[in-house]
DNA sequence: CGTGCTTTTGAATAGTATCAAGGCCGGTGG
DNA sequence: CCACCGGCCTTGATACTATTCAAAAGCACG
């Protein structure tokens, strides 16, 4: 446990909690375990007691979950604002982990504090209601798409996305995942990903320095997806 | 609008509502409007304004959205005890459309009274709330899982799908969709789904009556998933 | 400047979509 | 009750797409 180095009331970010009367914002502010992880550290991993909810102040976060063959997949992405481990919520044990993809300061509130504030704050409950309903909505349109798509359009897909969740992270358009993490995201393997941003930088859309994928031009990108695309509004 | 036919304190189903205290069932039977459909009638369509929810009362319903080829994709079943028409709860206009596919009796509530039981229904808001998390959980693993199963692990999905939503109806095992609805439910098309139920037939798991399909061996199809399932707990 | 990893690319293979033709079913009208 | 018609279902052939495997190249780290 460390020094908290970000208090509520001085807080930026556009977080849920803000919803909260001033005593309870106040009470997070105390109750709050917040923590600096470094690139690549679990802030919780599969199989864990769910102890509450993380709130993302400041970082890039990838949830995991291990699938049938043993083998990670990326199953959401996330930054600062948004909210990690609350698909967990009401559960006995985390079903996916959570690690770091960049340094990442991740405030904490236990159960308890939550199930009190979520009683005593009907705009904070109502927000999260209709989050989660709009994100439900979201998700079942996305995979039913997702079934649809050619490989193509599942890895370009995977990039915007990409793009879009870390649009107000430093360097946006620099992509850090490894060819076996974006193909766990597009559902297909490394080679074909590969192959894809073979053909994608081919026509400029994209280039590669080192490792990274530089994206070039995303407009061309969101184009070739089209009536795919139905927004994201992640917290 | 027509005549009011189960009140809600004599309704067996284990609705929503019943989170709500006395009054506000009371209220609920009273502001409640309670319709008798046939087969294959909407229940509302996509675009239509979002006025409130729908609680499935008895019968089976589809969940659809045309897709970008125009060609009209299932997003979700519904029966007995469900909820329908919540996924667009905040938009301005619903994203999918609903429809029976047997005679239905469905309670509509607005969203002005619906407001007014969240506020005042603690447990009614955070069992909602809960509800969502949890099926968003589950649609996240799904679409991850699809993304890589092979087409007949798919139409086997779909068809343990079928059954564990309509587990409580009358002849659960007997499925009325036609192959194309089958196929857009397992992100394929209706010639995939006629080899695959094929296969299955030979192998005994299933059997076909005209043009209906027989569930014959229900935990043979699980086993063909092993891993893949995580259940579902749909309201 | 190796060593071990990831990435890239080619070739073979397997799987899937598409197209087309024929059969079956269910409804309609004689 | 039967014949007919239209739509749905089935099934084969074919073309295309994706996966797998393997080998070589590239990158990062000591």
């Amino acid at each position: 446990m460390q020094r908290k180095q970000v208090r509520c009331e001085d807080c930026e970010v556009n977080c849920l909690i803000k919803l909260c009367n001033s005593e309870f914002i106040a009470r997070a502010n105390d109750e709050k375990n917040q923590v600096l992880y470094g690139r690549r550290q679990y802030i919780f991993s599969e199989g864990m007691p769910v102890m509450g909810m993380y709130f993302i102040q400041s970082g890039k976060v990838k949830v995991v979950s291990s699938n049938i063959h043993g083998k990670q997949q990326v199953v959401r992405l996330a930054a600062t604002g948004h909210i990690l481990g609350h698909r967990g919520y009401g559960d006995e044990v985390y079903p996916v982990g959570a690690l770091t993809l960049s340094d990442s300061r991740i405030c904490f509130l236990n159960n308890a504090f939550l199930l009190e504030a979520f009683e005593a704050n009907f705009a904070f409950l109502y927000k999260l209601m209709r989050f989660y309903s709009a994100e439900l909505r979201k998700s079942e349109l996305r995979s039913q798409y997702f079934a649809q798509m050619a490989v193509t359009e599942k890895v370009v897909f995977s990039l915007v996305y990409l793009y879009d969740t870390f649009s107000l992270q430093p360097d946006p358009e620099r992509l850090i995942l490894s060819r076996e993490e974006l193909a766990s995201i597009a559902g297909t393997n490394a080679d074909q990903v590969s192959r894809t941003l073979a053909r994608l930088k081919k026509e400029q859309f994209i280039a590669t320095e080192g490792r990274d994928i530089v994206i070039k031009d995303i407009g061309a990108l969101r184009t070739k997806l089209a009536d795919y695309l139905t927004g994201t509004e992640p917290i």
